[in-house]
DNA sequence: ACACAAGTGCCAGTCGATTGCAATTGGGCT
DNA sequence: AGCCCAATTGCAATCGACTGGCACTTGTGT
């Protein structure tokens, strides 16, 4: 999955903040539970397990476990772009939403504050909060809108 | 995967019209194939492959592929509220796009025209024609963001 | 009524994720 | 420093949602 990333990260001071709220949770710090958190840390985009484990040369199974936990006590999220795995992120680290192309299927990010009027207006109308966070907004890009006219007139 | 129908229908005159288009796409209409537009036509809500190819006594195969192909036509179209498989309707048949709210796990239709102002809203902002036919917008509803208060103010 | 591509059933395989269970280990407590 | 034991791990099996191969059947234009 193809992730252009369009604003910079916003860091987290360090890995140490996650660590931290994991023993605030009662969690144990294991060596693949380190392992995880730091490579989402030191990742450009969501990352999906499977990515994870191959990359850190674990189970997946642990990595899904360790995802999981991580994500019911709330240090991470995971994103669906188009159709394929969940794509795991740490909350408060370069967090962004997502606008997803199918044409392309390349997703670009967007910073959560530029979807607040979409989000207040969604409130307002339906009273809803909404988020896309956990599945990205779905539309064609310019780009390809372009391309499907060019092709539609020929 | 609980629906909310909220509008009624807005029914195509009769099955026929999907043949029709069908035909003109130059397919073929099968028995299987006049099952699955039947019941899609019939059905209240979207539904899964599973769901039909019980309801029909027809192997998932065979449903899986007819749903692709005239998804691939045009004619239908999947949407997928929270995890959970793809969720099929007839396009143009009391078109619905979708809030879920992952706190009670239900969705409530919307009429496609109510999400207009948030369609031009992205489009104006960020380019991109979306809609909320393919993944369901997901946000915590009025209710659960009740509950979700006086929990926490207990 | 025939020919033949489109469509079907069956079965095996894939992909992403989950579960049961025995073995290991982090980390609090002496 | 060593002990205890629940939390965590690895492995293998399983799951749900599809997808693909292949021989058989069927819809349809002629």
């Amino acid at each position: 999955m193809t992730i252009a990333p369009e604003v910079p990260r916003l860091p987290f001071s360090s890995i140490d903040d996650a660590i931290e709220a994991l023993r605030a949770r009662g969690l144990r710090l294991s060596m693949t539970r380190q392992l995880v958190l730091e490579a989402l840390f030191a990742a450009a985009g969501p990352v999906s397990a499977e990515e994870l484990a191959v990359r850190l040369g674990l189970v997946p199974t642990s990595v899904y476990r360790n995802l999981e936990t991580l994500e019911r006590h709330g240090l991470l999220r995971h994103v669906h772009l188009g159709h394929g795995p969940g794509l795991y992120t740490l909350v408060g680290h370069g967090e962004h939403e997502y606008i997803y192309c199918p044409g392309c299927r390349t997703a670009r990010t967007v910073r959560p504050e530029l979807l607040d009027p979409v989000r207040s207006e969604i409130k307002r109308r339906f009273g809803y909060e909404v988020r896309f966070t956990h599945f990205a907004l779905v539309g064609q890009c310019p780009r390809c809108a372009g391309d499907a006219a060019v092709r539609g007139s020929s």
